[in-house]
DNA sequence: AAGGTACACAACCGCTCTTGA
DNA sequence: TTCAAGAGCGGTTGTGTACCT
C-alpha cells in the first residue's frame, strides 16, 4: 500500500481546535454532510487536513455524543466485552451508545486497566495474575484492615487472615487442578445428566482430593452463610457444585477463579435465592462471541439490576472469560 | 506562592482495510 | 489484478489541570 500521510502538508495546523473551528466545522457538515473529508476542509474554510476534522467530529463535535462519566454499568459492559473483544476498542463503542471508542479507550487506559491490577488480575487476559501470591499477604491485609479495627482483637483477626490466606491457596490450587483436567472433564462434572457421581477412570482421585480441599473450606468461615450442608464425599456432582459455588466460598469480594470457561456454573431459578444469601461472583461464559451474542452480554448488564445476578450471562458454547459484576464496581474495597 | 508531579483526555501518528477505477 | 484514495483503527503523545510539597 504505501501511502503518505493526509497531514504531512506544511502549513496546516494541528493540535486543539478552537471553538471557532468547531463552529465552522459543525456549520458546514449540518448543511451539506461531510462528503470527502479530504475535500473537507478546503470547502468549509478550515486549515486542517481532513483526517483531523473527521476525528474531531466523530470523537467530540458529533451530535449523538454522550459526555461525562461513565456509569457503572457502562463500566461493567466494557470489562465485560474486554475481556471478550481484546482491545477491539470500535467493536466494544458499538455496543455502547454515544460513546466513542477512544473515550473508552481513554477511559480503559486511564481507570478500568488500573482497577483490575489492583484486584490482582492481568487488565489483559482477565484472569488472576500469577504473581498474586507474592502479594498476597498485604492485599489481605489492607482489605480487612477496617474491620480489624472495628471489630475484632488482633489475636482473633491474625487467626482469621491466616485461614483464609490458606483457603487462597487451596482455592488457587484447586482452580489448577482443573485446568489441569481440562475442559472434557470439567464439562463431565457440570452436565447434568452426569449427576450419578461418576468420572472417568483414573481421574477419581484427583477429583477426591478435590473435595476434600472444597470441604476444608467450610470450616475456615463459619460465619459466612454455610448453613447449607456439606456436599458427600465422593464425586463431584452437580448438586455439588452448585451447593459450592453458592455457599462454599469464604470471600464475599474474591472473584472465582474460573479459567478455561467450559466449567461453568448454570444457575437455575433455585439458585438465586441461595446467591441472594452468599453473593458468590458469578462467572461469565461467553460464545466464541459473535456480535449478537456480545449485544446480547450488553444487554444482560445493562437490564439486570440485581448486583448478584447481574452477570449471569451464560451462551451454548462457553468459552473462557470472568466476567465482572458489579459487586467489585461498587466494592470500596477497590475503589479509589 | 511557586515549582514539581500525576492524571485525564483530546489529538496525532502510522498502519491496515476497503473500495473503486 | 493492481494501485491509489478514502476511511477506520489502535497505540502513543501532548497539553491542560488538579494536587502535593
Amino acid at each position: 500500500m504505501g501511502r503518505s500521510p493526509c497531514c504531512d502538508e506544511s502549513g496546516l495546523k494541528k493540535g486543539p481546535w478552537t471553538t471557532e473551528e468547531d463552529e465552522i466545522l459543525v456549520r458546514y457538515i449540518k448543511k451539506h454532510g461531510h462528503g470527502s473529508w479530504r475535500a473537507l476542509p478546503k470547502l468549509a474554510g478550515l486549515n486542517r487536513c481532513g483526517k483531523s476534522c473527521r476525528l474531531r467530529w466523530t470523537n467530540y463535535l458529533r451530535p449523538d455524543i454522550k459526555r461525562g462519566k461513565f456509569s457503572t454499568e457502562e463500566e461493567s459492559t466494557i470489562l465485560n466485552l474486554h475481556a471478550v473483544l481484546g482491545n477491539k476498542w470500535s467493536a466494544i463503542a458499538s455496543h455502547l451508545p454515544g460513546r466513542t471508542d477512544n473515550e473508552i479507550k481513554n477511559y480503559w487506559n486511564t481507570h478500568l486497566k488500573k482497577k483490575l491490577i489492583s484486584m490482582g488480575f492481568d487488565p489483559m487476559t482477565h484472569r488472576p495474575r500469577t504473581d498474586i501470591f507474592s502479594s498476597l499477604p498485604q492485599l489481605m491485609v489492607l482489605a480487612r484492615l477496617k474491620e480489624l479495627m472495628d471489630h475484632h482483637s488482633l489475636e482473633e483477626h491474625a487467626m482469621r487472615l491466616q485461614l483464609q490466606a490458606e483457603a487462597m491457596a487451596k482455592l488457587q490450587y484447586l482452580q489448577r487442578l482443573f485446568e489441569t483436567l481440562g475442559p472434557t472433564t470439567s464439562s463431565l462434572i457440570m452436565d447434568p445428566s452426569t449427576s450419578n457421581n461418576s468420572l472417568p477412570n483414573g481421574l477419581a482421585d484427583i477429583d477426591h482430593q478435590a473435595l476434600k480441599l472444597l470441604s476444608s473450606f467450610s470450616q475456615l468461615d463459619q460465619t459466612s452463610s454455610c448453613n447449607a450442608p456439606a456436599p458427600n464425599s465422593g464425586s463431584l456432582s452437580a448438586t455439588d457444585i452448585d451447593y459450592l459455588s453458592n455457599n462454599y466460598f469464604p470471600f464475599s469480594h474474591f472473584p472465582d477463579l474460573q479459567n478455561d470457561g467450559d466449567f461453568q456454573t448454570s444457575p437455575t431459578e433455585d439458585d438465586s435465592n441461595s446467591m441472594v444469601q452468599a453473593p458468590v461472583p458469578q462467572l461469565t461464559a461467553f460464545g466464541q462471541a459473535g456480535d449478537s451474542q456480545l449485544a446480547n452480554a450488553a444487554v444482560a448488564s445493562k437490564t439486570n439490576g440485581d448486583s448478584c445476578n447481574n452477570s449471569l450471562i451464560s451462551y451454548d458454547e462457553p468459552s473462557c472469560s470472568i466476567s465482572w459484576p458489579d459487586i467489585f464496581l461498587n466494592d470500596p474495597m477497590f475503589q479509589f
